[in-house]
DNA sequence: GGATGTGAACGACTTCACAGCG
DNA sequence: CGCTGTGAAGTCGTTCACATCC
């Protein structure tokens, strides 16, 4: 089915995503041709951390010159999976859902929320962003009807487990947790965990860590 | 200053984040003690890998026994610099700002907002969750009067380094930055960044890929 | 000359396996 | 006997160094 699957390492995965995002400004700037040098400078990494990551994509650069930029971009995007359309259903309507709703980075990449959910009766069958809020009952029938595959669970952390389930017999492939507890799904379908409070206390750890000298 | 500093390995940092959640979870259900490997079942993670984190805390484990759920929590949370409370200052006053304002996560696990701002003139003045948005140019009296020694940056992309550049002259020590740009800080200054968009091209990296068999 | 692509050396983290203790 | 703590082995990822090509 795929043409050819060079099993690209997660850490290269997650700065792809990064050259990506600093490849794109560039693109916009005109910047044609991009040397492994320059984007790991303009990164804080070193040229043949870039130059490993970029190899997983092919033979993309030129021996003197550089990388195309255009073509990384495309490149990239393929690798990543991201050159086409993903759609998404978001799940818990509070303020971070409202975030991630506006959020100009999702449809630049691709993603586009084409539903939501809630068990608030009172939010159910309101309107936001210019989608309506459907009951978690109704999980089955929207999916289907939207053709969403990924679901993002911005619920409170009693209700996560139970709507996750409810988004994977629903037929959703990956869920993007953003609540702070550790779901189990099944096998075939992939998860990305996101915990608030986890980033902070990392960020604490290290202030700490830099003040004892 | 520091009593001992066993140099924690970053991966092991993170998942003690995680074993808190978990073990914050347990003590609440009166679960005097856990052994690695129960622990490590309910996060999908092997013993000896639980084991080896918990062993930088000290030898609090007892053959034959496992480890006090109690002490444990305490030991992880002295480890992290979370056995104190940490003062916050949040920048950028959007949607994600308020719902970072109201996650129950963040003054559970000892870290308090303090101080808000903002460039949008519309803004600055307003209370939000009884704190008043007040305009970047305050930065230096705010911080210092509060003693926020955290920033949060949820301003829009354009005006990210600006701001962290601010928050640094302010005397702040770390930074958790949501804006999807590679922020430039001095070296003394802790940095952690979440970019929600890597995160959903993550998943749909991984979707693609369990799609390929 | 300038920059890529990559085997080889290195380093970091994880898993194994087992001695030792309650 | 159950479970911890930990050296040793193994795996994975990064850095180095250089042959190669325009």
């Amino acid at each position: 089915m795929s043409p050819f699957k060079p099993d690209i390492p997660h850490p290269s995965v997650r700065r792809l995503s990064v050259y990506l995002r600093q490849l794109e400004s560039l693109r916009v700037q005109d910047v044609r041709t991009v040397s492994s040098q320059t984007l790991a400078a303009s990164l804080g990494l070193t040229g043949a951390q870039v130059r490993k990551d970029l190899a997983y994509l092919g033979s993309l650069g030129h021996p003197g010159i550089g990388y195309p930029t255009q073509e990384l971009v495309s490149a990239i995007r393929r690798a990543l999976g991201i050159d086409r359309e993903w759609l998404a259903a978001l799940a818990g309507v509070g303020n971070l859902a409202r975030a991630l709703l506006r959020y100009r980075g999702f449809p630049q990449q691709g993603f586009r929320i084409v539903a939501l959910f809630d068990t608030d009766p009172a939010k159910i069958g309101q309107q936001v962003e210019g989608l309506t809020i459907h009951g978690v009952g109704h999980i089955p029938e929207v999916i289907a009807a939207t053709g969403a595959e990924l679901g993002v669970l911005t619920v409170p952390v009693e209700g996560a487990q139970a709507v996750a389930d409810m988004l994977v017999a629903a037929g959703i492939r990956g869920v993007l947790n953003f609540a702070p507890t550790v779901l189990r799904l099944p096998a075939s379908v992939s998860l990305v965990s996101v915990d608030l409070a986890v980033q902070l206390e990392q960020l604490a750890f290290l202030v700490q860590m830099a003040s004892h000298d």
